[in-house]
DNA sequence: ATTATTATTGACCGATCGTTCAAAATTATT
DNA sequence: AATAATTTTGAACGATCGGTCAATAATAAT
């Protein structure tokens, strides 16, 4: 009964997020993504409701795909403690391109409560998962059983965060490996 | 022979990091700027040049500061290992504070080749005093032998980017500590 | 073919952006 | 007191910001 659009909505929102994450929120104008997501300005706003919105919606997609992501890694091997390995290096490989995550937490903090919320629904998404291999792996004997299974879990989120900023800073992928090698020690 | 300035310059660049440190730099609007440093703005512009040329300043001073206060807690306690530990529960303890190096790094990458520069630098500064630590204490026997000093000392530095972004997303300060000494425990 | 509905297009809005100009004010030297 | 040098003040600049309006185009149902 009415034109059809001539664009696909989830590739415009992904256009969205490789601009948001290369230069954040306040660094990414309206005409910048018009021109990556290809379509006109009206149509940005008929669909997509204010920039505001847009970048929400881009990091609440960014943080779905990338939880998607880690458990489907850490779910690959059999052995818990080969999974977590492989999470990381998942991480490692990918440090290349920066984390819409990392980047929103450090432009807004804990100062937009929309981002909070986005923030606090991937973590719980991401963590229950995380912590289930971890207990499996101390029952392995792969990881040291006088740890809090909840401390890994931030420990595990918070060398990714680490390994993402330094590879966002220009560090090679090499000593990027030595990153996660070392994360990974720490739980022996 | 001519009216002298109204405001002290460290301090006015004292009052521009902050500012840039919660909102970043295109967060950060000359308005902001003024009223934050207290002075007027073309007394900005005379003194500092422009926005971005206050932003590198500002960069600059800060990663200086840090790097001294670093290398402070570093060389406190007499056993290096304890110096490491110093300065792993310096970080902790002041992450509530959002960190400009860390904020830079994620806004920019490697796209300014002055902030990478200004970067380099103050890696230069802080990786030596950190490895002298680092070596002392394998020495010791209190950091394992087996470990490569500069991969130790790259761990050191994205293990601080990891807890103050986990900071800036409202971890709490216990769980902070947490993260410290799972950094130490790596090193066993 | 007409109608209703939605998408696209391109001009355009006021507000704010970073920056500068010109005048007034303040000081040390003469 | 007059001069030279610099800072401060406040208005103003063009450019760009995020966002909207009105007209046109395209589709499905009647």
């Amino acid at each position: 009964m009415a034109r059809p659009k001539a664009f696909d909505e989830e590739d415009a929102l992904d256009a969205a997020i490789a601009t948001f994450r290369e230069h954040g929120f306040e660094g990414t104008s309206a005409e910048m993504l018009v021109q990556a997501m290809g379509i006109g300005r009206q149509s940005l706003y008929n669909c997509f409701g204010d920039k505001w919105q847009l970048y929400c919606l881009a990091v609440r997609r960014y943080a779905a795909a990338e939880a998607r992501a880690h458990i489907a890694s850490l779910g690959g091997p059999a052995r818990a403690v080969d999974g977590l390995r492989a999470m990381v290096d998942r991480v490692v490989a990918g440090a290349e391109e920066s984390c819409l995550g990392v980047n929103s937490v450090c432009e807004f903090g804990e100062r937009e409560p929309t981002l909070t919320e986005i923030r606090q629904h991937a973590d719980a998404v991401l963590r229950g998962p995380i912590k289930l291999r971890v207990v499996e792996a101390q029952a392995d004997g792969d990881v040291a059983g006088d740890l809090d299974p909840d401390w890994i879990v931030d420990f595990f989120i918070a060398s990714f965060a680490g390994i993402r900023v330094a590879a966002r800073g220009g560090l090679s992928g090499e000593r990027l490996a030595a990153l996660g090698d070392m994360a990974m020690r720490a739980l022996r």
